[in-house]
DNA sequence: ATGGTATATTGGTCATACCAACGAGTTATA
DNA sequence: TATAACTCGTTGGTATGACCAATATACCAT
């Protein structure tokens, strides 16, 4: 019935009103905006106010401002925006691997449970995936897609729908930060396909045959699989970020 | 070959800064960040560049300012948590249930883990948490708060920052959704309270002793218990919801 | 044609003052 | 006694004016 009431700062009504010039393409792409100082004028704010709007659509990465020239509007291709999550990860792998650790806590319970009370639906759903995966396997197809669906299917058939909804969303980092990465490793392996392949069936057969032990412990092992996999490749990544440290940082004001 | 070069304004050193100890941990969610004017001269930079700095960690959705009162933390998995919940569990109680059965799984697992690596440092926060806790139930006083806060210090000292902001913002959820029903349930019962805090002291202890598998176990059976008494009260809820269905869906938008 | 220089413009930073919202403790009131 | 109203210190929000630093431009020297 009633809304809470956000107390607005000047600044947002300034981003709001430039952010819908920009996206009725009233203010094209490279085209200069007035100067602070007049920016104040116009709306007759303080420069403070303008310059804490300027920032925020900096952050969001509509516009960029060059000291000593103006402020320009960014072609919108250029603007990545960036989760809270996300860009943690991108910055500290360690953060990604934290989240493995949850992962793995919350799709082994999701196993066993979903093994539980499995129902014909649910069971149909996680065959049609694992068919899937099985002939992108054969194929020799990047099993990328189909595995992230595989998972899901066992986790939606634990009928939880929050978690269902959270995993999803920790496949969707875990994936941004390992991306092509993990193939790129597996290929490196070339014998982790095949390995990785029977782990999934081991799952499923466990699954289908409705023994949650021998499922949760399928799923165990090869979780540690991937886990290790995982380590293995963000271990790289980190290492490779310590060795640039020196240029990081001597690059560190450079783009 | 050559890479621009871009100045890097001293806003986003500080911001760096700010995420850096974000991300290991130092600061945790909710806590309270010192006032800009303090922050200024920490940083011996002005208040603008302060404020400057805060606004981009905002607009990330990594704080939060509340004009007169502070700038806190704010949990950086609120969107995974949240997204998946918030508007099922007005609507449907039972979502609560299920983010119990998550956080079970979760908890269980960081209670193990924590007293694995239990240091000093740890130890004495849990320490702390559980005093107050004792001092609440001696005194007969409700004890709402300690008892969350206890619960979370056990979780922190698992060391995995997700897991710490993942768990609050749970707590946060949870608490919404029971409110003030789970101590009237309590006084209800009358046993409850002590049988609770033994419950407590007995997670306690094993912590102390540095017994992972006591630990896990007798959080296994302080945890069944509030479900059930958790299921009890949505039950009560959900039966009583549709009669007060009015009251509730007017509620909706309120904070 | 190249490189240096002066200057006006513009974003970046700083200091200060005041306003507005909030929390906590105090007092007044029912 | 309980509760409403008030006070006051703290803290974020806004305004202003000053100065610094980088940039573009035009002009000058070589």
């Amino acid at each position: 019935m009633f809304k809470t009431i956000k107390p607005k700062r000047i600044s947002d009504y300034i981003v709001e009103q430039i952010e819908n010039l920009i996206r009725k393409g009233t203010l094209k792409p490279d085209d200069k905006l007035l100067p602070e100082r007049e920016l104040a004028k116009k709306f007759n704010v303080s420069r403070s106010s303008v310059r804490e709007a300027l920032n925020i659509l900096q952050e969001k990465g509509l516009i960029v401002s060059i000291q000593g020239d103006g402020t320009f509007i960014r072609p919108l291709t250029d603007s990545i925006v960036q989760d809270g999550v996300r860009s943690f990860m991108k910055r500290d792998p360690a953060t990604a691997w934290e989240l493995m650790d949850i992962r793995k806590t919350l799709e082994l319970w999701a196993v066993k449970r979903a093994t539980e009370m499995l129902d014909e639906n649910s069971s149909n759903a996680i065959k049609e995936m694992f068919y899937d995966l099985e002939k992108d396997y054969k194929l020799g197809k990047r099993s990328e897609n189909s595995d992230t669906e595989f998972h899901l299917s066992v986790i939606k058939a634990a009928k939880n729908t929050v978690l269902t909804h959270m995993m999803t969303s920790i496949f969707q980092v875990l994936r941004d930060a390992v991306n092509i990465g993990r193939e790129y490793l597996l290929d490196a392996k070339g014998f982790s396909k095949e390995k990785l392949f029977n782990q999934h069936k081991m799952v499923f057969d466990a699954i289908i045959k409705k023994d949650p032990l021998m499922a949760e412990n399928n799923l165990k092992k090869h979780l540690s699989f991937i886990d290790k996999d995982f380590k293995e490749y963000l271990y790289k990544m980190y290492n490779a970020k310590n060795k640039e440290k020196m240029k990081i940082s001597n690059n560190e004001n450079m783009n």
